[in-house]
DNA sequence: TGCTTAAGTTAGGCTAGCCAAACATGTTTA
DNA sequence: TAAACATGTTTGGCTAGCCTAACTTAAGCA
């Protein structure tokens, strides 16, 4: 088999989850998706917007009332629920463990939360409750990780543990402590 | 700016990238890297290989002698570089740390290490070094850590630390130490 | 009644990458 | 020398997903 190839094969596409997760932030917001709303929400055409809606109706995760209004299926709430949630492990392991800066750490979670399979979202989750839960062992690590590594993590000259104001998000970090 | 719309802005494409990886195999292991010899370690048809080759010389990432021998250019080096590098520290993690099933865990690395920044990439391998190689809280927390999961990481009934056998890769570990 | 606007669909075009099949060229080998 | 094989290129077709632009349908309103 050829693993490279399996880039292709997932449950849902980079642009198929958004378009659910977009259906879902628009109803708990609005109340109700159409497509034009999930066109204007995504910044695409309502052309675009209406043939992928066709075809993930067809694929059985979007559903359409009399008023054609547009919900999650089971199967797409599924979907959509394990893809955000991904999203948001990633995030933190990127943002509250590596120190990444927000905007970078979104960039990268947004990219591959389709992509990693329901056991690697489960052990990272599972992994990270540990490690930054654990009052023991893990808080003692990620501070004698963050000390260590500082100068390497940090880069900016305003850190407080570097020079002193307040940007470094392992000063943060400390007076969040 | 639409974080969602960043998937599509990378470096390289996924594709791109192991056509670089499998010319840099070649060299290694034959010597050269003519595009049937990578149409044939990618498993794609001589056809495919020549359109996406000539495109890839033509964004400088590979060079050609005059026996039609492919190279990397030293733009194509270091992507490809930094592309294995950051599928080596996945599957690191994902395997040695998460304890995810070897191919499982190539196959997630393999989705992704195109995808994420160099700076994710150096901070992962930062937290990996020094959480795998720690004598002191890092090896401690790990120990704590698998011992508390092991019941959900691990789902084999032939694991010695549940039944007694072997296949346990959590078991692997601690035979291993 | 007829005009305007909103909403959705459809058609044609684009890129990326794959395929098969036809073609061009150059090298073996009988 | 001629047939056969190896190597590479080109063409046309396919999917995914985006675009613009033209079109339909329905609702609002004077």
């Amino acid at each position: 088999m050829d693993i490279w190839k399996e880039f292709e094969h997932n449950e849902i596409s980079h642009s198929g989850a958004h378009y659910l997760m977009s259906v879902q932030k628009l109803i708990d917001s609005n109340g109700y998706a159409r497509i034009s709303d999930i066109a204007k929400e995504m910044h695409i055409t309502t052309g675009s917007a209406s043939i992928m809606i066709k075809s993930l109706r067809q694929k059985g995760y979007l559903e359409e009332d009399q008023n054609r209004f547009l919900k999650l299926s089971e199967e797409g709430n599924r979907l959509a629920q394990s893809v955000a949630s991904h999203r948001q492990i990633l995030i933190t392991f990127l943002q509250d463990v590596l120190k990444l800066e927000p905007e970078k750490a979104e960039i990268d979670a947004c990219k591959i939360e389709h992509l990693i399979s329901t056991e690697t979202g489960d052990r990272l989750l599972l992994f990270l409750q540990f490690l930054l839960s654990d009052q023991t062992y893990g808080k003692k690590f990620l501070e004698l990780y963050w000390n260590t590594t500082h100068a390497t993590i940090c880069d900016l000259e305003s850190c407080p543990v570097c020079e002193g104001s307040g940007e470094c998000l392992v000063g943060n970090l400390e007076k969040e402590e």
